[in-house]
DNA sequence: TATTATACTGTATATATATTCAGTATAATA
DNA sequence: TATTATACTGAATATATATACAGTATAATA
């Protein structure tokens, strides 16, 4: 479903309205939404509404009171039945390879699966600081999809020989792979695909810090 | 919770309402109430009303138009059960406090309410980069506990007169707090709690980011 | 340049709606 | 037997509410 762009204003009425009834059970009045909004005038409310409106963001039932039905958008506001899947978390051993094997396998965490936008396939726990001016330290958890699709600037998860590390990813030639590590107190790893071996485990989708 | 028995008409009138609510999205009146049970009197619909309420089934907003809200017998069971919970994600502006009303917030998203080990009660949407070297980084979501318990050390949510920063705590003395920055780049905030005004937000207990 | 979209205030009003009051009637309590 | 709960009709009304109309102002677009 396609609509139009949403002023931040526009955004801030609709939440409003979405928060109304989630509290009261039952849509605003043009009045209501002037309190909860700050504005002096119903037809503030009013224009807004119809702007809603035109946008498909909502409905209005004509001649009704509180006739304001909100559009059905694909996250679910109101919809607390919100699902979960179970996602693994992976160590990051130094030598071998991130496998979903459960002697890896750390525990397993309840995540909604659109959680990062992207779908993924598992956590993995980090170890060393290499990643830390990407703002991924020690510990955290990231989230991995399986994929080859990677492109030049991706975060990936990489395995070499029985190393497994995370790192920028770029490809210079056919035969090259370059990973960057987002600290100057490392180096940059050069892979030479004719003489190492080299497998993408997967690319980096999110972020989990359990603090 | 132990309702009184309802009546087979009121079960009806119940009914009715629900699958109102259903399909337009709002309660009913009185008069929508007539036209679907048959009535030809709003007092008949008024009546079935004052009973259900009376029995615990509905809760009646009074003044309000369509102020029925449907009390939903399973909801307690079902909240200690959920897997998921809906939290919402607040954007950090440069002035002003991080409210939970309604025109601050983002966006709500499901997420398993022990998910970073303790609770927490909404997403911060990180602006800036004072705490890069704590792996905070900008557009991070920061899970944020509403608490004044805090140690020294410890990442917080603070306000500073409409100014609102995360930053990690120290207390120095009984009249003196202050906020270190993890960046180079930025300075400490002290802050006299004898002249300037100081709010403590919440606690930082966990990261997401969403790539 | 004219036009449209956004974002408001302020006033006015027809009507949608909750709610009270006055009845009628039946069945189940106390 | 008197009382209360149920289950309605019918009329009346204060007010809650949608909605139109008249403005002001800014920014983007054609």
């Amino acid at each position: 479903m396609i609509m139009k762009d949403i002023t931040p204003q526009q955004n801030k009425v609709l939440n409003c309205i979405k928060v109304y009834i989630k509290e009261t059970g039952f849509p605003p009045t043009r009045s209501d939404i002037c309190k909860e909004m700050g504005f002096r005038s119903p037809n503030s409310a009013e224009t807004h509404l119809r702007a809603l409106e035109k946008k498909g963001f909502i409905s209005i039932a004509s001649g009704a009171s509180r006739g304001i039905l909100v559009i059905d958008e694909e996250k679910g506001f109101y919809e607390e039945t919100a699902e979960t899947d179970s996602y693994p978390i992976i160590g990051l051993v130094a030598a071998g390879s991130p496998t979903l094997a459960s002697e890896n396998i750390e525990k397993q965490v309840p995540c909604p699966p659109n959680f990062f936008g992207s779908s993924f396939d598992y956590f993995l726990r980090v170890k060393g600081l290499s990643m830390k001016d990407a703002g991924i330290m020690e510990d955290d958890l990231i989230a991995v999809q399986k994929t080859h699709d990677v492109k030049n600037g991706d975060i990936v998860v990489a395995r070499i020989d029985d190393e497994v590390t995370v790192k920028y990813f770029t490809k210079p030639s056919s035969d090259k792979v370059v990973l960057e590590p987002a600290n100057d107190d490392f180096s940059d790893i050069e892979v030479d695909l004719r003489s190492e071996e080299f497998f993408l485990e997967g690319k980096y989708i999110g972020l989990i810090r359990e603090n």
